[in-house]
DNA sequence: TATGAATGAGCGTTCATTCAT
DNA sequence: AATGAATGAACGCTCATTCAT
């Protein structure tokens, strides 16, 4: 790895840590940069203001997203093929991408918590991030309706929403309260969120 | 009312608007003082520091929250009698408490989020909210479960995240993405996110 | 004078006299308080930006250059009647105005110094002092030359420009050279100037 | 040339072209390796530090003005033989000279400027350029008064000083209005300050 | 030699807070 | 009681300068 790209890893780590637990706004650059070990004046030749810091954090975990942990994998799912059920699309999400969730949960935090107060921001991710799994969801969801499988009362947004802020709430609540993670528990916490949103979504069969 | 209340009442009010607009880090003093109309320094004469202000602010949401929206009637329901079902603890948030939380969604949004940051307010919320509440819920939940009503496979705290997160989403989602409150719209999704619920918490009949 | 004036007399007398020492960019705002005896803070409350300081530094000197020094008393002798001679409008700057000129030679060198650097002030300085000079000495200039007084192969702006520069000639020396003002030395210089200039520009009687 | 001389030329254009735009404190070493298409680092390799830049071009200067513009030639015209008048001189540099004027007039302008605010340049430029100039011209003064056709009420430093402001003047102008640099209307407009000098300094014959 | 990377020192600016009236 | 005036302390950011390669 190349000494600058060592050095931005650097300063984009130490900022998403200060960043997620105490807001961008509270965070001084100065913390940043004696936690990332280099001056601060380099934070400004890469990333130019405090906002481009920002920024570069929001696209970073729009990145990683994108690559690693939600879109891709279960976009391959969701598009693949008619037979995937939504229990197997939970249970790739529940088994398979915990670790990554945790792993980068301070910089979804982030990315979630600072999406308020920067349209900008917002609007990138609404582009990059929700809007493709909402569409992807869709074409899923047609075939699991067509297929009789799907409360039909149900909207598709309200049912993408109930499972995101379902299988969230586990994280987000240890954010909150800053708690510590537990994969063990969390999984737990999710499978159960599962069986009641299965239920709670699928046609009583 | 004193003329000392009405001035309180114009600086809290401007402060709750500015505050979840823009984040309290990022709210000047100088700001709300011209919303409310009045000197900045009358801020201080009342609530000495700015984060006295946030402090006043969230005991008002505290004290609406448990006067008005959502413990004392919520508290009666689940504490009166047995025959009160979930069914019922739905319908009554729903169809009464809806215009309670959107005339004070600013209030609660700005209690939410700046609990993230400050663990004496964390702490006061928890000890004046959370826990009553969920103390509350737990003893009607074992009223519930020993009339088998409840799948047994769910925690409480699981099953009054869900709730929470999920009658909360609608909210949410037009906070974030900062939409207009359609109160007939919002109605519609919660009943949506009720009928899941439901379904997925309650055994099969 | 109220407060508040007076503290923004303090602060423009100060900035003017280290700006026409050291110039705008060499100038910090914490030098200027210093000698101000303020704190650098209410700069920024008055001025919003170190531009703006100079801009009202700019503004100041048009106003003491249209009220007392040049602009109105010169335009009386220029535009009143016919019989004015050239000689008597030298001897009005050059009797009447050296001690004004003197006086501010400080808010002046920072006028003509800056002016060369931002637009914005040159054309400000353009609009309000120089273009109306002018415009009020070219009808005075054509009164003297249909009385055939003046050297018809030379054109308006020459002249006025030279007897600016030739005039502003003994002070700018000083300025730039350090030397002290000495008033009889200076209006003896300007009397030669004068000398020059009329026998330059006049006819040969 | 050598590649370091190269390499110098271009710092040192790019110096002069931004300082005489912006002024010296308003320009950054990082826009002058922009311009001369070199890394800032070298800057400070050959010239110490940026006020050493700033040296070498008043160096420079003063060297050009000894070289090609002003001095040597017009020592040589002043100094030769007593035949020479106030009018050839006049004509050499307005014939000769405003080519080479114009061509390092970002040059002049530095040193001119920054001569204001460094005591050591200003004393270079003095003891270079001013001094010597005036001692040469106190010679061909004191011959040309011997002739009787000098005005004997008028000093010989002010006759320089107006000599030197009026024939600037018509580039200084351009300089700080920013206007296009017109050979032949420079040229005619000095040609008319010569006729007004000519006449104002000399004796009415 | 030449340069990309890094930095210390300092500047303009902000803002919660205090004080005199 | 209420406010205009004032400020200390810090923050984001800049820039001439140095250093390692």
């Amino acid at each position: 790895m190349g000494k600058r790209e060592e050095t931005e890893k650097q300063i984009l780590n130490a900022a998403v840590q200060i960043i997620s637990e105490k807001g961008y706004n509270a965070t001084k650059t100065s913390e940043i940069a004696i936690l990332a070990d280099i001056s601060e004046a380099i934070i400004f030749k890469y990333y130019k203001t405090k906002k481009g810091l920002l920024t570069a954090i929001v696209n970073k975990a729009i990145e990683v997203l994108g690559r690693e942990l939600a879109y891709k994998p279960i976009q391959r799912i969701l598009t693949s093929s008619a037979d995937k059920s939504l229990d197997e699309v939970f249970d790739m999400i529940i088994e398979d991408r915990i670790q990554l969730i945790l792993k980068n949960h301070a910089l979804l935090k982030v990315m979630l918590t600072e999406v308020q107060y920067h349209t900008d921001l917002r609007d990138l991710v609404l582009d990059q991030v929700v809007n493709p799994i909402f569409k992807d969801f869709r074409v899923f969801m047609k075939v699991q309706r067509d297929l009789g499988l799907i409360d039909p009362e149900l909207d598709d947004e309200i049912i993408l929403r109930m499972i995101a802020s379902g299988l969230f709430s586990s994280v987000l609540k240890r954010v909150i309260m800053n708690q510590p993670f537990d994969e063990v528990e969390i999984k737990r916490e999710m499978l159960q969120v599962k069986r009641i949103l299965m239920k709670g979504i699928m046609l009583n069969s």
